[in-house]
RNA sequence: GCCGGGGUGGCGGAAUGGUAUACGCAGUGGGCUUAAAACCCACCGACUGUCAAAGGUCAUGCGAGUUCGAAUCUCGCCCUCGGCACCA
């Protein structure tokens, strides 16, 4: 038989259960829109794409984000910590053609799953204001904010050469293509022309590039940055008359000062000019190269180690400065989506354009005097600046001036204008696949594309659909669906059958949180009022040019929309690292680690504790399975430091021992405080652990009192509940506290404890650590020096030598300069 | 190629101009136990020194520099992990 019973002993897992059940029993996270008295403050995680299971992955960003939100709570704020379930997309689709299952039944258990395994996890969440995007009551508001957009030229429909999947089998947005492969399953992407849906956020490009209002990580914010890619320069006119009567070759350039130095016009492959360009002994060149461009994917085409290819037109083109004749090529260097589709061949100052002329034998003419250059020829392009130099009138000018002086006579001669491009485009918003939001239009072959009016939505998802894997939306072989009346005019017509891309849910559910029972408005403004923007979110940096800009753009749009008066959505944005295993990624074949042993072994507080205490949680940390025994030997620790029996405490303190336990205490607030507020949990609970290794020493000595110990002791506990809510309160209640620990505020320290008599001073010979004194915390220059002088370890060094320098450091160090 | 994070004991990591290696893991020795687990105590960078110590030297990717003093600041490299990449 055990010396203890059961009872005394810390088991997380007769515990934590009970604590779950009666913290949702009491609505103890349950959160106001208002409290009299206290801030508001909105704690907000990504949430979750309900796939199989809640994995560990899903542990390391929400446990810390929860413990964060929690100790803002025990602060003092009125904290909401919501969570929902992002749940449109393929993998209920791919589960739903591989296994034959209902994406709608599939979901909704895999939901249920996650809600048990997330009450697991002890956070502090408001279940009350869940939300689920693939619920009606959510997606109406997706497509009555479409039809919003529409209204307002947000939105709109247009033919192009759209990425396109060939494994998911639907259009993507630029943004979630990444190395010319789908961002979701790694197969190369394609273009297909089609007609698609886009949002118009390159309308707000430059107002995205302002982050003023926004503190996020630079990382972040200069990805979205290089994504909107603004850059500014001049477009100019090339005259092609005499091959097309009338006609121009408009090309951008943010080089205009090197204008003289074109010797070549390269248009892409796919240039609506090339046609007529195109001379009659070149047609065949010219379309066997189309063809061939054609072939190529889309990876191979836009990789920048690939030789530069082109060919001749035959044709023309007439510069505007100096009048020259230059030869038109095509090459499939230059990008038909950006810009004007056609660049200026300036090889001298241009390094792709100067392989290109290398390589095609076209001439390289100078026009910016590169550094210490003696007329010879170029072996690369001069890209710095310098005086123009072959430039007419504008000779003799440094380049920069040269490009305002060359702008305004464009300009002034108009053949052409300043003028500025991005790399952003616009939202391509069209998915053609069965599990998302339906898009609410209808074309009529008479009223051409109808909106549906707003008193029928939602337009309803039907529950059954045939997976034919044509390539076009399932809902396309559902005559039910498919097929409606003109809301005009009453004759037959076919609804849209694509359905919208997931990121267009997450744009806007911080919103929703807000008033998540709503029915009559997507959010109330007094709750906007009363939450936006969203104080702190917590989130994977992968998002940063996806979610957290489509995100901003929603916003801003909703502005503008007058649904809301703020800017941004995020005041202020944390993103954790990644979790790795002993070195490796953790994947489910080859290096797996699976949550629920862990739970079962050691509670739900030791994982949320070691995930923490693993590593820079903005750093991500690196996970080892006997790691994680040092964490739960800890909370034993702390459970039985705890629940001591109040016999082993004395009458007769020591004054000396009492005020230095009272200094640590205060010390690990202090320490708690900051390294909470900057999300480093790491040194935070290391900082609990000397707090708990002091506690140990004194324990037993019988040196501290009864009311002192209860003081630390409830410290202590007010600091851990945060990280390990479980442990934290049933030590609490077992104390006799009434209420819940999480409903307490965390105590502050008394800087007056910090303070302490006596210091530890380094003295250093020429920077040296020789010896330490122990000397009164206040003690002057003076007096350290003589201290310092007689001791028998310095006296060594300073025998015989001059002291020609002493530097003090109160409380810290004096360095002794000897020569 | 460009932009950003990082490189510290056997391992995860701490310290952002002032005692490098906090905290934890692993390891070693001891206690408790019939035994094991658990738990408790002590030690734990390398080299040198000693019966033991005291002491000394070296060490924060590499090389220079600034400073009384550098993991921390500056310059130049190397490695690594992310992101972007023919954007005219």
């Amino acid at each position: 038989m055990s010396k203890y019973s059961n009872k005394d002993r810390y088991i997380p897992t007769d515990i934590e259960p009970k604590w779950v059940k009666r913290w949702e029993d009491d609505g103890i996270y349950r959160t106001k829109n208002v409290v009299e008295g206290k801030k508001n403050y909105f704690a907000l995680t990504m949430f979750p794409y309900p796939s199989g299971d809640l994995h560990i992955g899903h542990w390391y960003a929400f446990a810390p984000a929860d413990a964060h939100a929690r100790f803002r709570r025990m602060q003092g704020y009125n904290v909401m910590h919501p969570q929902g379930f992002d749940s449109f997309g393929l993998p209920a689709e791919n589960a739903a053609i591989e296994n034959d299952i209902n994406p709608s039944e599939w979901t909704w258990s895999n939901i249920n799953n996650f809600r048990r395994q997330f009450r697991t996890m002890g956070a502090s969440y408001d279940w009350s204001r869940e939300i689920v995007t693939c619920s009606p009551e959510y997606y109406k508001w997706n497509q009555h904010f479409f039809l919003k957009f529409y209204e307002n030229n947000l939105a709109y429909r247009a033919s192009g050469r759209a990425n396109w999947c060939p494994q998911d089998k639907t259009t993507l947005a630029n943004e979630q293509v990444k190395d010319g492969r789908c961002e979701r399953c790694g197969t190369a992407v394609i273009k297909k022309d089609l007609k698609q849906w886009f949002f118009r956020i390159t309308k707000y490009a430059d107002e995205l590039l302002n982050m003023s209002k926004i503190h996020w990580p630079e990382k972040i914010k200069l990805m979205q940055k290089n994504w909107i890619g603004k850059s500014e320069g001049v477009n100019i006119q090339f005259n092609i008359d005499d091959f097309v009567p009338g006609g121009t070759i408009e090309t951008f350039t943010t080089r205009i000062d090197t204008i003289y130095g074109v010797t070549f016009i390269v248009l892409a492959p796919e240039h609506k000019l090339v046609n007529e360009l195109v001379q009659k002994k070149q047609i065949e060149a010219v379309s066997s190269y189309i063809e061939n461009t054609n072939k190529i994917s889309e990876i191979e085409r836009t990789s920048a180690e690939r030789d530069k290819t082109g060919v001749s037109t035959g044709a023309y083109a007439v510069n505007p400065l100096n009048g020259e004749k230059v030869p038109i090529f095509i090459g499939d260097y230059v990008l038909s989506t950006y810009g004007t589709g056609a660049v200026m061949g300036v090889p001298a100052h241009d390094q792709r354009d100067f392989i290109f002329a290398k390589k095609y034998g076209l001439d390289v003419r100078i026009v910016i005097e590169p550094k210490n250059w003696e007329g010879g020829n170029l072996e690369e392009a001069w890209l710095g600046e310098g005086l123009q130099v072959n430039s007419e009138k504008f000779n003799g000018l440094p380049n920069n001036v040269a490009k305002e002086r060359i702008s305004d006579y464009i300009e002034n001669n108009k053949i052409g204008h300043r003028t500025t491009t991005y790399h952003l485009r616009d939202w391509l918003i069209s998915r053609q696949r069965y599990w998302g939001t339906p898009i609410p239009i209808i074309y009529c072959v008479d009223c051409k594309i109808v909106p549906v009016p707003e008193k029928d939505l939602p337009v309803l998802l039907p529950d059954k659909v045939e997976f034919n894997q044509t390539g076009k939306s399932p809902l396309t072989e559902n005559s039910k669906f498919l097929n409606t009346v003109c809301p005009k005019c009453d004759k037959p017509a076919e609804r849209e059958t694509d359905t919208m891309d997931t990121f267009v849910d997450s744009s806007w559910y911080h919103f929703r949180f807000m008033s998540p029972k709503s029915q009559f408005a997507p959010f109330e403004k007094d709750q906007v009022k009363n939450w936006a923007p969203v104080h702190q979110y917590m989130g994977g940096a992968e998002h940063a040019v996806m979610h957290l800009l489509y995100s901003r753009f929603f916003t801003k749009a909703l502005r503008d929309l007058g649904y809301i008066d703020i800017d941004e959505p995020y005041s202020n944005l944390v993103n954790q690292g990644m979790l790795i295993k002993e070195h490796k990624k953790i994947s489910k074949r080859s290096n797996p680690l699976n949550p629920d042993p862990v739970i079962k072994r050691y509670g739900a507080d030791t994982l949320r504790c070691y995930l923490m205490f693993l590593g820079p949680w903005e750093q991500g940390g690196d996970w080892s399975d006997s790691g994680i025994n040092g964490i739960h030997r800890w909370l034993n620790r702390c459970w039985s430091l705890c629940l001591r029996k109040p016999e082993s405490k004395t009458n007769n303190p020591d004054p000396d021992e009492e005020k230095n336990i009272l200094r640590v205490a205060h010390l690990t607030t202090k320490r708690l405080i900051d390294d909470m507020n900057a999300f480093k949990f790491n040194t935070s609970i290391a900082a609990m652990m000397e707090f708990t290794n002091e506690l140990s020493k004194v324990a037993d000595k019988g040196t501290i009192s009864k009311k002192v110990w209860n003081e630390c002791i409830n410290r202590l506990l007010l600091h851990l509940a945060p990280m390990a809510p479980y442990i934290s309160e049933e030590i609490w209640q077992r104390l006799g506290n009434v209420g819940s620990i999480h409903l307490q505020n965390v105590p502050d320290y008394d800087s007056q404890y910090l303070e302490i008599e006596n210091v530890t001073l380094v003295v250093q010979i020429n920077g040296r650590v020789r010896d330490q004194i122990t000397v009164a915390s206040g003690i002057t220059q003076e007096d350290a020096l003589q201290i310092a002088s007689d001791s028998e370890k310095i006296k060594r060094f300073i025998d015989d030598k001059d002291i020609i320098k002493t530097i003090f450091v109160p409380g810290r160090l004096i360095n002794l300069v000897i020569k």
